[in-house]
DNA sequence: ATATTTTTATATTGACCGCTATGAAAAGCA
DNA sequence: TGCTTTTCATAGCGGTCAATATAAAAATAT
């Protein structure tokens, strides 16, 4: 029995919070943080901005719980590639699978909600800038930290620089994402994720 | 003697339109379309608005102007090296060098003007949107017709995908662009670079 | 029943958005 | 010296922005 979830005290929320950041994720995905305004997410999620600002504080701190849930649902396959696969070599062919497949999913693809996001912005928005920013260095040094496992197990080669390799992939990744909302084929999109995995070290080129 | 040009008949114009252009930019480039107000151009010009609107018409109509003279000056490496070098090899070689240098440049890096403008924003600026993905295709194709002309003079192999490969540098283009934005180290950027060279058809791979 | 607590909806807040109506200012032309 | 033409600055247009003050509504607690 459950019974051991008592009712707090006072009116219930008629928002449920998990839908609602749902909701606010796919419109900051679609349209980015300067372009979805707070009338927009009220819309979307049926409330009125009050019951918005209680439960999230304020339309930057709803942006990033909503960068949170996307690390955790539609990004969290980098993480997972990273984290499950036996060597790097698969991690990546799977990061830049996936990619592809979540990237370019949907009548209006959307691409990568980190990259995408908010490159560039109003001065006023600068901490949103940076945020996104630092969340995009973190992933580029979740992929050289799996590189770097990758030396001490001898599949890659002492000499290498995973910094510059984590970097390298983690740009085909943010070319992808941008190419995706141009409109790119699913064949053109894996068929550069093919083509990055000839620079991949010791790697035979193609013609 | 160039007395040719006669002054035209009222108030000769306070604001050099060439210069004002400029500075407009400028501010586009930094901070993007959405993220840069009237007021914002109008006070780094020294104009007030309506002098703003009777030399440009309105702010989408500058932000395409400022597009084109971006694409004449600082981005107008792409087309001359694709134009001007030898091989299709040696094009793209000083596409990656130049853009290094371009997007890294300053104090606070702008990265390309295409890649970070207006990637994501609201649904009434579709339009901005649309024509910056035109531009961006255009760039590919450009690359692309610069790879069916390597194929015909045999420096290409006939199979040779070339939408593929000039989708391929120009997601490497894109890639530079973010993490110049996120303040990746010219090293870094150069490292890229080098490491998309490796894919080159043909190419042996580094270790 | 009454009090307490929390969330709700209504209605605004001041600030800023892109843009423009109005009329004065500055030039050439007669 | 007018008269015409064009650009200029002042001031403000309606609209939207993110965020809130206020108070009614809906639950538990006493």
């Amino acid at each position: 029995m459950k019974s051991t979830e008592r009712r707090p005290r006072g009116r219930p929320r008629a928002l449920d919070r998990d839908e609602a950041l749902e909701t606010a994720l796919q419109l900051f995905w679609r349209h980015g943080y300067e372009g979805t305004s707070i009338a927009d997410l009220t819309a979307a999620m049926g409330v009125t901005p009050p019951s918005l600002y209680t439960a999230f504080g304020s339309k930057e701190r709803l942006y990033q719980e909503a960068l949170d849930r996307y690390g955790m649902s539609y990004g969290s396959f980098v993480a997972l590639a990273l984290a499950e696969e036996p060597t790097a070599r698969q991690a990546i062919e799977r990061i830049l699978r996936e990619a592809v497949a979540v990237y370019s999913e949907g009548p209006a693809p959307r691409g990568c909600m980190l990259a995408s996001g908010a490159v560039t912005c109003a001065p006023e928005h600068a901490p949103v800038v940076a945020d996104l920013s630092r969340r995009r260095l973190a992933t580029i040094a979740g992929i050289r930290t799996r590189f770097d496992r990758a030396v001490v197990e001898g599949e890659l080669a002492p000499a290498t620089d995973t910094e510059a390799l984590a970097a390298f992939y983690a740009a085909i990744v943010q070319g992808l994402s941008i190419q995706a909302r141009d409109g790119a084929g699913r064949e053109v999109l894996e068929a550069i994720a093919a083509t990055a995995l000839r620079a991949w070290p010791g790697a035979a080129a193609g013609r």
